[in-house]
DNA sequence: CGCTGCTTTGAAGCCCTTCAAACCAGGTGG
DNA sequence: CCACCTGGTTTGAAGGGCTTCAAAGCAGCG
C-alpha cells in the first residue's frame, strides 16, 4: 500500500525490512476524499498525519482579500503533514486538488518510532527537511524568477518528484490541475498563467492541456527554468 | 552559553535539566566570524551544525544573473543549519550579515541525542519544522503581499523572534542590515525597498535607520502586514 | 579630505494585473 | 438530441507597481 512512499524514502537512504514493517505497523485508517476538499485546517489540533497514496494535495494559506498562496504540492508517496507530529497544529490548510486516497498515521505510533527506531525517525525527519528545501526553492521562484521561469521550474520539479514514484517519464505526466491552481502556486494571476503556458507551448518546451504535461524538450525547459534538481536530495546516503 | 537557544526551545516545550545537559555536552568549538562571510556552501558535505550565539545570519541562493534570494534570517539562539544533520549537505549557502559568534555541534553528537533522548530529538525536529513554517510565511509574502506589506511583515516577524530571546521590545530592536540585504529577503530591488521604508516612516508605523528598527505603532504595523504570529508556534506544549 | 559603501531621489519603461468578454468542453435535463 | 449551464480557458485593452538606469547625497573612516 505504501510502496510509493517506500520508493521515495529508498531513493534517499536504505530502509531495512524491519523498518518497513515498523512503517506498516504505524498505518491507520484509509480514506478517500473528493477533489477540492480541505481536510486539515490551520490551528486545529492534530493527532495523526496523512500519507498520500493517490492524487494531488496542496498546502495553502488564505489572505484577507480572498487571495490564496499554495506553499507546496504533494504527490503520491508524500506525507502531507508529517510536520504536524512535532508542530501539533499547522499554520496552513491542506486540501485535495484531485480525488485522493490517503492513509492516516497516528502520532502515537510515530512517537513509538522515535523511541524504538532512531534511524527511521531520522529518515522521517529528513523527509520534513526535504519539504523545507522545496519551500526554499519556491521562495527563490516567487522572489526572483520571471513568470515564465516559475512555471517552467514547477513543471521540472514535478517531473522529477513524480518520476521517483513511477508517475512520470522524461516526456510526460498526468497533472489534473487548473490554471487557477497553478496561479496560486506561482504567485500569479490565472490570466497571466494562461499567457505563460501559451509561450511555453509556442517555444516548443512543454504543453499543458487536458490534465497532462507533455514535455517537448526537457533539456530546454530546464535551461529556461535554470532548474537544478540538487534541492530534491536524490543522492542516496545514510541519514 | 546557549541560554538564548534554551529560551527559544522553552518558549515551545519543557526542557529538563538532563536534556539541557545533553545539549551542553553536544557543543563543540566556538568561533567568531566577520560580517559578510559565507561559511557554508551549497553541496558541500557537512559533519556539524551551527548554533548562532550572537549576530545575524542568512540562508541564501544565488541565481545565474547575479541576483540573490535570502530564504531565511537567523537570530541569536537559532540553529542555522540543524537540517544539515539529516540532509548531509545543503541546497543553499549560509553567511553572516553581521559579525557573529557561533558554536559548532558535531552531527555525531546529535545522532547520540536521537538515540538516547527521543524527546529532545523531537524538540530539535520541531525546530527545523519551525524554520519550514517561516519559509511558508515568506512564500506567502513573496507570492501575494505588496512590497509595503512584505517589509512590514518582516519587521513584525523579527520583533517577535528577537523578543523571545530578549533582544527586542515592543518598541525597538537592533537590526544591522543594509537595504540591499532587506531587498534580497523581500524579493525586491533595493531602490524600491528604500521607497517602501520611506512610506512606512511617513505613515508613522516603523522607522528603519542606523541599524535599528524603531516601531512607532506595532498594532498599526501588524494591521498593515496582516501579521499573525501563529506561524511561529509560540504555544508551549509537549512535542 | 577624498574614498567607499550605503541611501535617496527622479524619470522612463516593462511585466504583470485588472477588467471585461468571448470561447469551449463536458454534463444535465427537457 | 440539442439547449442550456457551468467551470475552465483564451484573448484584448488599459493601468499600475515595481524595475531599470542614472546620478546625487551622505556618513564613516583612513
Amino acid at each position: 500500500m505504501i510502496d510509493k512512499h517506500l520508493m521515495k524514502l529508498r531513493a534517499r537512504d536504505d530502509i531495512s525490512a524491519e523498518e518497513e514493517q515498523a512503517l506498516y505497523d504505524a498505518l491507520g485508517e484509509v480514506l478517500h476524499y473528493p477533489a477540492d476538499h480541505t481536510f486539515i485546517t490551520a490551528g486545529k489540533e492534530l493527532d495523526r498525519s496523512t500519507l498520500l497514496l493517490e492524487g494531488i494535495l496542496c498546502r495553502y494559506k488564505d489572505l484577507s482579500d480572498g487571495e490564496r498562496q499554495i506553499t507546496e504540492l504533494h504527490v503520491a508517496g508524500d506525507f502531507a503533514d508529517l510536520h504536524s507530529f512535532t508542530l501539533k497544529h499547522l499554520d496552513h490548510n491542506v486540501m485535495t486538488l484531485t480525488p485522493a486516497k490517503i492513509v492516516q498515521v497516528p502520532h502515537e505510533r510515530l512517537k513509538r518510532i522515535t523511541e524504538q527506531h532512531p534511524h527511521l525517525a531520522r529518515v522521517l525527519w529528513f523527509s520534513t527537511n526535504l519539504d523545507a528545501a522545496i519551500h526554499r526553492e519556491w521562495e527563490v521562484s516567487l522572489g526572483r524568477r520571471s513568470a515564465l521561469q516559475r512555471a517552467a521550474h514547477l513543471f521540472c520539479e514535478l517531473q522529477v518528484r513524480l518520476g521517483i514514484v513511477g508517475l512520470a517519464t522524461e516526456h510526460e505526466f498526468a497533472l489534473p490541475l487548473t490554471q487557477v491552481d497553478l496561479a496560486e502556486c506561482l504567485g500569479l494571476t490565472s490570466v497571466h498563467v494562461n499567457r505563460v503556458l501559451k509561450e511555453l507551448r509556442e517555444r516548443k518546451l512543454v504543453e499543458f492541456r487536458s490534465s497532462r504535461v507533455a514535455i517537448a524538450d526537457l533539456a530546454g525547459l530546464r535551461r529556461v527554468a535554470e532548474f537544478d534538481p540538487a534541492f530534491l536530495y536524490l543522492d542516496k546516503r545514510a541519514r
